[in-house]
DNA sequence: TGTACATCAGTGAACGCGCGTTCACTGATGTAC
DNA sequence: TGTACATCAGTGAACGCGCGTTCACTGATGTAC
């Protein structure tokens, strides 16, 4: 049963092959689970195509796993914006932020696994951090809990870390050890938690 | 320049070897920094034998790593007892433990990934959690503080969980991603904060 | 005290496998004249 | 309108490598008689 084969692209289209190979790999992670499953060979017969077509498109296996790791950034920084549209509260909109972080992990533990786990430092480049974005929009909605006054006026970005912190707590030990008898409300009391340690105790909610 | 070749054990010892294996495997770890790289090879050569005296000792790869695992968690479980000995105060005892736990998974990074990053579930066999000694401290450690009336008395479990959550994100995010600026205090304000977060209004410190 | 023998602690060589990558190539298709 | 040619989008086969594991073996050493 062996894949059919991709159809040649046609002339000019060459760059289409560029995309599969992306999807494929991606697609490939999320069903093996395991990224050491992610070869060029197993890329290649999912996409349809043989081994040295990748090499038309990507340098070598760090490329192409690096221009995943963009897109996988993209996809979780498009996830927790989603996540806070029409929010007009900015307590309760870091608070849906921060459970949509979670969720995307466990939605995607393969991708979160080496966006946030692994020691391929797959995610820096030329010392580009790749995920940038995805920080920066936290710090922003800590900066805007900051500015209605609900939250203690510290440093946004050592609360975004603090928050960040806990929720990589939370999604990282729910992804290694799922087995584990994890106490129900573990996300939410966690996301509660730090929205509380950062309140003004003079504004009660 | 081979290393020198592992002088046979003498009648009645061949157990020696096994213990060689063990702490070739963990020095291994500790300086490659890689679990890929920890091969049944790689480890041979490090001691000095043939790749087939392994399989005197360990059935297979994964017995290997198995018990690896055994001993970092009992190495984990040793030094979080010693970084609280002699302290009286519950509390001053579980802030330390916890300065603790970080403190090791800086320590032995490639370790603290095998036991709480990995996705190869070398922590699990036949359902056994090999890993619960130290958790099973850890609740006891919260259970003194609730003991005391310095903790409100809510489930020692869940608060546990709660505070391993908020420690292992620090530590892993401090393994996974060591070139982002971290802010400085960041361990100890963690530490900080799981304290304040469980502590009771009632009794100030 | 001498010697045959069982046992122990390993080894040498090979198995089949999948990997990333490279090289020379092919064949369809658009384009210039 | 016909045709030679350049280009594009790939492919087939092979490279050397390291891996986990197995098989038949070796040679030293202790022990029974």
């Amino acid at each position: 049963m062996t894949p059919a084969a991709r159809a040649r692209a046609r002339r000019g289209e060459g760059e289409l092959l560029r995309e599969e190979i992306l999807d494929a790999t991606e697609r490939l992670l999320a069903e093996t689970g395991d990224e050491d499953q992610v070869s060029i060979r197993a890329v290649c017969k999912a996409v349809g195509v043989s081994p040295p077509s990748i090499y038309l498109h990507f340098d070598d296996k760090d490329a192409l796993l690096l221009e995943v790791c963009r897109r996988d950034f993209a996809a979780l920084d498009d996830a927790l914006t989603a996540a806070t549209a029409g929010i007009t509260d900015p307590v309760e909109a870091l608070r849906h932020r921060g459970r949509a972080y979670v969720q995307f992990g466990l939605e995607h533990p393969e991708q979160y696994r080496v966006l946030f786990m692994s020691n391929k430092r797959t995610h820096r480049i030329d010392g580009e951090v790749v995920g940038s974005a995805a920080f920066n929009h936290l710090v922003d909605a800590v900066q805007r809990c900051i500015d209605v006054g609900a939250f203690r006026p510290v440093d946004p970005v050592s609360a975004a870390v603090s928050i960040w912190s806990a929720l990589h707590g939370v999604t990282s030990l729910l992804i290694a050890m799922p087995d584990f008898p994890w106490p129900e409300r573990m996300i939410s009391d966690t996301c509660d938690a730090q929205i509380r340690a950062h309140a003004d105790p003079e504004v009660p909610s």
